[in-house]
Order: C-alpha cells, then structure tokens, then sequence
DNA sequence: CGTCCACAGGAATGACGGGCGG
DNA sequence: CCGCCCGTCATTCCTGTGGACG
C-alpha cells in the first residue's frame, strides 16, 4: 500500500481536472453572465429601449437603478451593454460604454482613471490632480466622437466617501463636449441614497429609474435550476438541494448570488468530500465555509486597532451577549495599555464601531437609553468561533489571548 | 415637562508613505 | 531630485439627540 509522492499529486490533478460533480462551475460564479436571465425580462426590455437611441447617435437618458444584491442588477446591465455593443458594430456607430464598480475603485480618481482606460487613454494611478485627470478623459472622450454609456455600479460607495461631485460633473459632462456625448448608468442598493444626493444630480441622473424587485425562493429555484443544468453532471444533485439554496438565500433578501455561491459552494464540499452527489448536509457545510471565509477576509484586513475593537467586542460579547461603546472603548484602552501602545480617541473607536458594523462583523444597533444617554447596542453579526480563529491569525493578538486562563 | 447622560457623528486639520510630472 | 497630490488613519473640537428620571 505504498503510494509515491508523484502518484498522489497525479491523483490530485486527475481530479482537479476532470470533475465527477462539475462540468463548468464556472457558470456558478457570480461574474457570469448567462444568456438568460429568468424573471427579468421587464428590467431588460425597460433598459434597452433606454440605452437603444445610443444606435442611431443620439444620447440615451441618464439611468438610475435600484435593487438590493443579488437582485440582477449588474448581470442585466452588463448583458445589454454587450447586446447593444453587438448590435452597435453591425450597424457601424460609435458606442463605447465603460462598466466600474466603484466599491473596487471608491476615489473619484479613480473612477475617472476607470473611464479613461476604456477610452484607451492610460492615466498615471497617482499623481495628477482629480481636476487634470477629469479634464484629459473629457478631452480624450471628445476626441473619438462616440456615444459613451458609463455605468457606475454600487454608487452609494462613492457618493458616501467622496460625495456626488463625480456623479455631477459627469451628468453635466455634454456641455464640455462637442463631438461626443455621455450617459450615466447608476446603480445602487441603497434606495436612500438618492435623497443624499445634490438635487441637480437627483433629476438628471434619474431621468429614468429601474427597480429590481428581490427574487422569491421559487424564483430564485428557477434561477438555479437553469445554472444548474450547465454546471453539474446530469443527476448529481441529490433531492431539495436547489430548493434549499433557494429558501436559505430567500431569506436573505432574495439574493441571487448567495444562492448560487451556496449551490457552488456545495458542489465542491461534495466533490472534495469524494462524494458522487451533492446532498443537503453539503449545503448547510457550504453555508458555514462561506460564512467563515468571508469573517475570515474581512477580520485579516483589518488594522490593529480594528482588530482590537473587534476582540473587546468579542470578549464583553462572550460574557453578556451584547455590549456598548462606552464598554467597549474601555475594554479596548486596557489591551492597548497591555500591549504597550497608544489607544485612539473614542471619536476614532466610534468610527472604526460603524466600519465593522457595515463589514457585516458586528451588528451596532443605535439606542437612546434615556437617563443613561444614546449609545450602540453592539452584538455579534457572525458565529463568535469565526471570529476569534481570524483574529487570532494575527500575532499581535495572540499575545493578548494567550496569557488567559 | 425639562434635564442631562453617553454617546453619535459632522467639520477641519494633520501626519505619513507612495508615486508621478517636470 | 523636488513639489505636488493622493489615500489612509488619526486627532481636536464640536453640535445634536431620544427618552428615563427627577
């Protein structure tokens, strides 16, 4: 029973390359996108009469779209910007149009950098100011005479950090050009949003809104079935696995993605596991890898002061279930001075309390407690054991776990 | 019914490392 | 190389506030 090291790894990339469950996960992933979209067919029809006046040269109106995750939202506009692109190159016009997700790039900098790059102008990543930077794009864009439809996906991120003076300039953006002419595709889900919104960028960026409505769990079922089909081998899903990735993300607003990151995720458990079928106990283990990993990425990206906000958070949580600022910042001045370090102010704790609440670690809730004043109830958003291995991943906080007994 | 707690969170400012144009 | 600008993390100073208590 001697297996050499070389027969293993043969094993090892046997299987990697010719899957038992799979025939293309990649289908699965959440930056597919397919050729049908079930149960958004009003949103496509609605979006491209928008965008179609693009193909004759004229200028589309400015989008707003609304939808919480997972709801369609970039895989609708990326699959009619593709089709209108196609469509653009038979009939001859000019259309480019520039797809940014400015939760990746947040800095209105880079955003326009974003644009620029699918002008084919390179801008340097630093060192320019935001002004020049904005004026070479215009000054480029109008240079190739073209329809630009720039969509700006998940908006509330920038508009939050660095306010809508982007968004502002852009939809006025036709008034500097001569020859080109620009479209602004927003989209958010944060329907709020739009009244923090300078009232000038409200009526032109909105001069039409699309709203995508969460899926129910039977939607959402169809959705899977359809990936489904592409992405396993024939008869390798075991019974009410679609439909309990569909019920599990049902409940969670309806997200598309979770649902198929779930049905993926499941599917590699599955297949790791050795198993010839995908079953229901790999979906709930795949509910908790996912959650674990994504805990984990957030906690290891964290900066110590972070981290050690986050580690108060947890051992007050540990002892009451909940706990408040004022605790927590004392908690977090003890470890600092155990450590030998300097602690922030409360004003900077208080911020870095609401950054770990919108990571999704935490959940700080505000409330007015009366005579004992206004503070956040604060409670753990993810299982206490994810939490405690990603921070303890980190050195400096093991040196403050270790000496407890 | 007004006070006043324990913070929330806005505004201005700065230190710092990184990176480019000139 | 300098000067300038960037993003990030932080500080200081500040005004705002829901509701239990007296």
């Amino acid at each position: 029973m001697v297996s050499r090291a070389s027969d293993i790894l043969e094993m090892i990339f046997e299987r990697a390359t010719s899957s038992s469950i799979f025939i293309n996960r990649e289908v699965l992933r959440p930056d597919y996108i397919p050729d049908e979209l079930p149960h958004r067919e009003e949103q496509i029809a609605r979006l491209g009469s928008i965008l179609a006046p693009a193909l004759q040269g004229a200028r589309p109106s400015n989008v707003f779209i609304y939808g919480l995750t997972g709801t369609g939202k970039t895989a609708v506009t990326k699959f009619v910007l593709k089709k209108l692109k196609q469509k653009a190159l038979q009939l001859g016009v000019n259309v480019i149009s520039c797809y940014v997700n400015v939760r990746q790039d947040d800095t209105t900098y880079r955003v326009i950098l974003r644009l620029s790059e699918c002008l084919g102008l390179r801008l340097p990543f630093t060192g320019l100011s935001t002004a020049e930077a904005y004026r070479r794009f215009i000054e480029a864009l109008d240079a190739k005479s073209a329809i630009f439809i720039s969509v700006l996906d998940e908006i509330d991120f920038l508009v939050r950090k660095q306010g809508d003076e982007l968004l502002y300039r852009l939809t006025r953006g036709n008034e500097e050009l001569a020859h080109s002419k620009i479209t602004v595709v927003g989209i958010t889900n944060d329907i709020k949003l739009v009244e923090n919104l300078d009232p000038r960028v409200r009526s032109s960026l909105g001069e039409v809104e699309i709203v995508f409505p969460p899926y129910n769990a039977v939607q959402l079922e169809d959705i899977l079935r359809q990936r489904a089909k592409l992405a396993f081998r024939p008869g390798v899903l075991g019974e009410g696995v679609i439909q309990l990735c569909a019920a599990l993300a049902a409940r969670e607003h309806g997200d598309a993605r979770r649902a198929l990151d779930l049905l993926r995720v499941a599917g590699e458990i599955a297949e790791r596991e050795g198993s010839s079928k995908v079953l229901l106990e790999h979906v709930y283990k795949a509910r908790m890898e996912i959650e674990r990993d994504r805990v984990s990425e957030v906690v290891q990206t964290l900066p110590l002061h972070g981290k050690l906000i986050l580690y108060s958070i947890l051992s007050i949580t540990r002892g009451q279930g909940s706990a408040t600022t004022g605790e927590v910042y004392n908690y977090y001045r003890a470890l600092c001075r155990r450590l030998g370090i300097e602690s922030v102010t409360q004003r900077r704790a208080s911020d870095i309390i609401s950054e770990l609440d919108m990571l999704g670690v935490i959940n700080a809730r505000i409330v007015s407690r009366g005579r004992y004043g206004k503070t956040r109830i604060i409670s753990l958003a993810a299982p206490y054991e994810a939490i405690e291995a990603a921070l303890l991943e980190d050195p400096r906080i093991r040196l403050l776990a270790l000496p407890r007994h």
